[in-house]
DNA sequence: TAGATTGTTAATCGATTAACAATC
DNA sequence: TAGATTGTTAATCGATTAACAATC
């Protein structure tokens, strides 16, 4: 609890957000800006200018002389707010076709995670290397977690295996795990866990489309 | 604009959680359980019986007897509100390693989507099939869609290229995106866009990590 | 009946949007 | 200065939670 993070309830829509206002920013850094006004910003993602404005004054985003926020400090505020701001090693666990995307997905770098290691039970990918990542057998699981001090995992397993592999997992020390397999994990208070639900997003598109055709 | 569906603005949040309760009620169903009570939810899903409750109730799922919903009825009031009750075919551009993920999911199939064709320009891809589906270069875009009057794109492209496919896309009379391009879309208003963005996600779970391990 | 449940209205909570003063 | 901007407080909106009557 360090007094620099007196953090006020930032809301998950605004943490949300977070990762498209850094997109942009790296982009505005490269573009030699230094200063962008949330009008500015406005018209660049879609978002209105005082969504944009509370989000990053909540999270003490620097923002000098009423010409707007500066881009390399609020680079740096997003990315200390997140923890990206060095790089978290994680492993990612079933590396069939989703496993295998965000092995991937090189994006991850500049999201402060790490990919280091994947496992698998089925013999023709244990062995292999994904996107430079090996891949080892599951029974290996408790061994490299606890050698390399892995604290983040990623699950794309069926739902099934879901709740078994994650008892083994808080087991070893598991302090945060990213599930994408359709079930709601049970866990220790001390362990983080983000649910994604890729059908969530299905329905939702659904039920503009039928919103629309009316 | 059926007078059935006199729809009471369903919230959002609401319509993201309708594919869980639908996975539960497929499982009561094949189990042969034919009436569910909310509270009995609320164990299986970790949701509050009352959110349950409200949200079954304003898509008009069927609950008779003070003995909770019923699984039958409750699976097609869900499915149609959706419009999962028949399936909608789709296509998909960009076969790479998430559009791969994509086609390989077979869970669609009872989210109403079918993905009937893919498209890349990567010559590697094109001509290939990939789980059943065959890849066709983005050249031939435009003859297929029309032929094959498909109304639902799902967009697994690089940022860079997504806007310009979406004009063709609009072009063609596609009428729904479903986007996992790190990209806002401009689209007119009669074009439903659903945004995927996967580090929004990832945002949440590091700052979850962060306020646990204060 | 007693008790568990839905149905429905009200209260709370949280997030978004508006308004406007302060600033350089 | 004039004008665009942040800073900050208030108002609105929407979603969740609570409360309790009605039911079989």
């Amino acid at each position: 609890m360090s007094s620099v993070s007196a953090k006020k309830n930032i809301s998950t829509q605004t943490i949300r957000r977070l990762p498209q206002y850094l997109r942009v920013f790296y982009d505005l850094h490269e573009y030699g800006r230094s200063l962008v006004s949330s009008t500015d910003l406005a018209a660049e993602t879609h978002i209105l200018p005082i969504v944009i404005k509370k989000d990053l004054q909540s999270i003490g985003a620097p923002t000098k002389l009423r010409s707007g926020f500066k881009v390399k400090g609020t680079i740096e505020a997003i990315e200390d707010f997140l923890g990206w701001d060095n790089l978290n090693k994680a492993f990612l666990i079933g590396a069939g076709h989703l496993g295998a995307a965000l092995l991937g997905f090189s994006g991850f770098k500049n999201h402060g995670l790490e990919i280091v290691a994947a496992f698998d039970t089925n013999p023709e990918r244990v062995g292999q290397e994904i996107n430079g990542v090996a891949v080892y057998h599951t029974a290996q699981l408790k061994t490299i977690i606890k050698s390399k001090k892995l604290k983040i995992a990623v699950l794309t397993i069926p739902g099934a295996a879901a709740q078994g592999i994650t008892d083994t997992l808080v087991e070893c020390g598991v302090k945060a795990i990213w599930n994408f397999a359709p079930v709601k994990l049970s866990v220790p208070p001390s362990v983080a866990v983000q649910q994604e639900d890729i059908a969530s997003g299905l329905a939702e598109l659904c039920a503009k489309l039928k919103s629309k055709s009316s």
